[in-house]
DNA sequence: CTTGTTTTGTAGTAAAATTACAAAAATTAT
DNA sequence: ATAATTTTTGTAATTTTACTACAAAACAAG
């Protein structure tokens, strides 16, 4: 079992409204115009003709026909159309910063949409392939072991549960001592389950080499460049995205929770 | 505090896709051919014109125009419009069933998608008022208990530990036994925090009075139409949506861990 | 200052969407 | 069953919208 991890599922392509706020440094004159009227609303601007967002930005029509062909639309339907689709259920990647200033009504639709477009991202860049290979490692594992620390603990004993439900041999740990030991008496068809939010640290690192060692599969679920990726024998990347000092958002929990749902998903329908 | 629980937030405004496959059976011929050539291949819709729809579905450009301003859209270009947002990040309401059948490729977008579009209906419905004045509850409080049972407890921990960072008496209890003795000597601004993915079960209900009884705060996250919503000083209601008989999906889970998240961050800046 | 290049706008053209109206189908009453 | 009425559908004209070719303006380099 020889498998290469798979490639981070961070930074994919990045919306229209998210490029145009990229290249804005980069635009001349007319075109900052446009790319300003659009920003400013967005919305309106899937709604407008090309003549009103022209007027808007004081630019003629061609300019902003030349601004659609800029950002690789085939013209200003196609740009309002894609501007429709960034725009979805009002999302916006732009900025998911709260500031101290921020309101109940402007943070919470905030926290929401960085949850969503974390979803929509990973939905957007998951290979299944990769996922397929998990789940049938899980099938044919004659133990599972769901192994992490901190916050990403209750993944890890959320998803035994899940698949306790499936009555698949596993358990879920968080304690260190406990997770050395059953590592070390690891069979050649078990599998270790790491969940590591934040990079991970030494201790999981070395448990992976054990469980390699040993000749069992190792599948983790980290952030992208990690060591312990590395190390296994599958790996899915999940980035955590911080987007305050004081404040790591729960995005990337949910998103392994999700993820544990597709497989436990997949192995369900394995088996049947 | 007499404070009325908030109306529920399952079921907001259907999608345009969502609403085109209900009114379906209603419909009358020519209408109903250029329903299902939308339906067919709604994304390739959002992109043609009146004209090439028209002879995908063999009526006349007019009988087209006349579907639209059946479904409340100006024209054309609008049904388009709210096509791509129905559309947008390929999520589709409409059949989220999971069917033994299912290929990784095929299931893994639909799980996704149940978890992306609960939370965008909730980011849509949700009362911010209602959050605030949770918000304001925690903060005051003298003791806040996350009370939950199941695989709820995971969200009341991960609660509790968010809460914990920003120095608030808190703790979490999934034990029925801890739980009554805490809310038996329960003060008048102690909150307690009730998590249920289910309808709330008899002893919860029972914790729950005895909390109101004692002028204890109550509050709730529990599905709609629960009669733990009802007593609770102030509830938030997320309904579960179960969309496979052996398999519960996380999506509801995950929703409270992003209210939590919210209102995590509403204390967070609160005592700024 | 002049020449060449890029940028921007004007005006005309093409395409798309909508409307008004008439023909056809369907429904109802006789 | 058939005439009258209503509803549905399509044709053709109109209007709106988007695009293109070209010319004028702004800018840059010599």
């Amino acid at each position: 079992m020889n498998r290469e991890p798979q490639i981070s599922v961070e930074f994919g392509n990045l919306n229209l409204i998210e490029a145009i706020s990229k290249e804005l440094p980069k635009l001349n004159k007319t075109q900052t115009k446009v790319a300003r009227a659009i920003l400013a609303d967005p919305k309106s601007a899937t709604e407008s003709s090309i003549a009103s967002l022209a007027r808007k930005s004081s630019v003629s029509e061609p300019s902003v026909n030349r601004f659609c062909k800029r950002f690789n639309a085939k013209g200003f339907p196609d740009l309002k159309l894609r501007l429709a689709r960034s725009l979805a259920s009002g999302i916006c990647y732009v900025n998911p910063k709260i500031d101290p200033s921020d309101e109940v009504a402007s943070f919470t639709p905030k926290i929401f949409d960085t949850a969503i477009s974390r979803l929509a991202k990973v939905r957007e860049n998951i290979c299944h392939q990769h996922i397929n290979q998990i789940i049938e490692s899980l099938v044919q594992a004659s133990g599972i072991y769901f192994f992490a620390h901190g916050a990403s603990a209750q993944v890890a004993r959320d998803s035994a549960n899940k698949f306790l439900g499936l009555n698949l041999p596993v358990s879920s740990h968080d304690d260190i001592l406990i997770q050395q030991m059953l590592v070390a008496k690891g069979q050649k068809n078990d599998v270790f389950f790491i969940i590591s939010e934040t990079d991970s640290n030494r201790e999981l690192l070395e448990i992976a080499q054990t469980a390699k060692k040993n000749g069992s599969i190792v599948i983790s679920l980290t952030p992208s460049k990690s060591l312990l990726g590395d190390i296994s024998t599958l790996s899915l990347y999940i980035d955590t995205l911080k987007f305050s000092k004081n404040h790591v958002p729960i995005s990337s929990r949910i998103v392994h929770l999700v993820i544990l749902d597709v497989l436990a998903t997949g192995v369900a329908l394995y088996k049947n």
